[in-house]
DNA sequence: CGTCGCCTTGAATTCATTCAAACCCCGTGG
DNA sequence: CCACGGGGTTTGAATGAATTCAAGGCGACG
């Protein structure tokens, strides 16, 4: 059920999807063969939009956590979008989401150091999920696992328990199982340097 | 003429621009003010078309090199997807590469050592500079200074040009001013561990 | 009750940063 | 014509952040 490729790199799929519930994650391999997860999708999102337009993978779309997700047709898709332009840009605005997302996790990984990455991506869960009501006074269900939140930070998984100990001792977030609770809300969001801006959501959930 | 910003966060623009001349980088900074560029773009980019769907820009667009750009109205350019859904449809995709290249950054900046991740992002340029016809002979005028290319890579100073000399000793590639001259291009790939499917390009320049 | 997956811990190592200084090229002005 | 600066590159040494390796613990599930 977990880390299971809904589709591959290289594959040319017909069918794009809508995840209804859990976590999916778009992820590429080195020729290491080191994971490295390039952005979160939660229930509502269409991750591989882009499938309509590119016709071969690049990356591949994984479950991180069980899940549940809808398919649907490209051709579908495409004569929906043909026949309702205000939905074509829906689904492009929706791309340019996905694109902003990525460019955030590039300067994520890219300049910022460990505590501050981790506090960080755990602030953009937070919000996302938030945002399509899966969150309930500060307490997130992540069943994620350290490893996957390792994959996602370009971390060793020991280097991630690390952090989120350092976290949970300043008092900033508490965790229960796979339960994240964000103790300290305006603390955690300093210390991941977080701004929403860059999720351009209508509704700063904030 | 280098380091101009020519849009920044928080700009609410109503101009989009083409790339004609030059290298355009879209930037990020932290909060400790450290800058990460999360991508180029060659002449021939249209580098914030998603300034089309979003009001607020959340990175910034600054000049690499000395460059020229041609600036494009918004509501022109929405007028003419509005009646030429092909174009739109082009403008789509151009974003969707745009959003491949980010990921893969992602996972070159996340996943691979230094070394690689220098060898990446040269083979990437000259791919991208090759499609556009400014590559002869393997040989790229890329005036890009090893700051910048430190802000791509999520390195120090110090170390790209480490980097770029190991590059050099291993006689995978020979600098002389602002050009780079890719000396054994296969061997430059391998060590990249570049594979251009993420640029989607028609005619893989390779 | 044993096993498997995941989390936790410590110690040694490695990769990359930081700091500081020197160097080099090139354009400018005395 | 040469001294002067300035931006960019190069070098070495010391430091630091994160990885790797290895082992142990903990909890869920068959």
């Amino acid at each position: 059920m977990v880390n299971h490729d809904l589709v591959r790199e290289g594959d040319q799929p017909v069918y794009s999807f809508v995840v209804l519930e859990g976590l999916i994650g778009s992820t590429k391999y080195t020729g290491e063969g080191k994971r490295q997860i390039t952005s979160f999708f939660v229930a509502g999102d269409i991750p591989d939009l882009h499938g309509l337009h590119l016709s071969v993978m690049d990356c591949n779309f994984s479950t991180l956590t069980p899940a549940r997700v809808g398919f649907m047709r490209h051709d579908a898709l495409r004569s929906i979008c043909d026949q309702h332009p205000r939905i074509a840009a829906a689904f492009w605005r929706s791309t340019l989401i996905d694109a902003a997302i990525y460019r955030e996790w590039v300067t994520n990984v890219g300049r910022r150091e460990a505590y501050t990455r981790m506090a960080h991506i755990l602030c953009e869960l937070i919000c996302r999920m938030r945002s399509v009501g899966r969150i309930e006074d500060h307490v997130a269900d992540i069943p994620i696992t350290q490893a996957a939140l390792g994959d996602a930070l370009g971390l060793s998984t020991v280097h991630v328990n690390r952090m989120l100990q350092e976290l949970r001792r300043e008092g900033l977030i508490a965790t229960t199982g796979s339960r994240v609770h964000a103790r300290d809300w305006a603390g955690l969001k300093r210390a991941g340097d977080f701004d929403t801006t860059y999720l351009h959501q209508k509704t700063p959930a904030d």
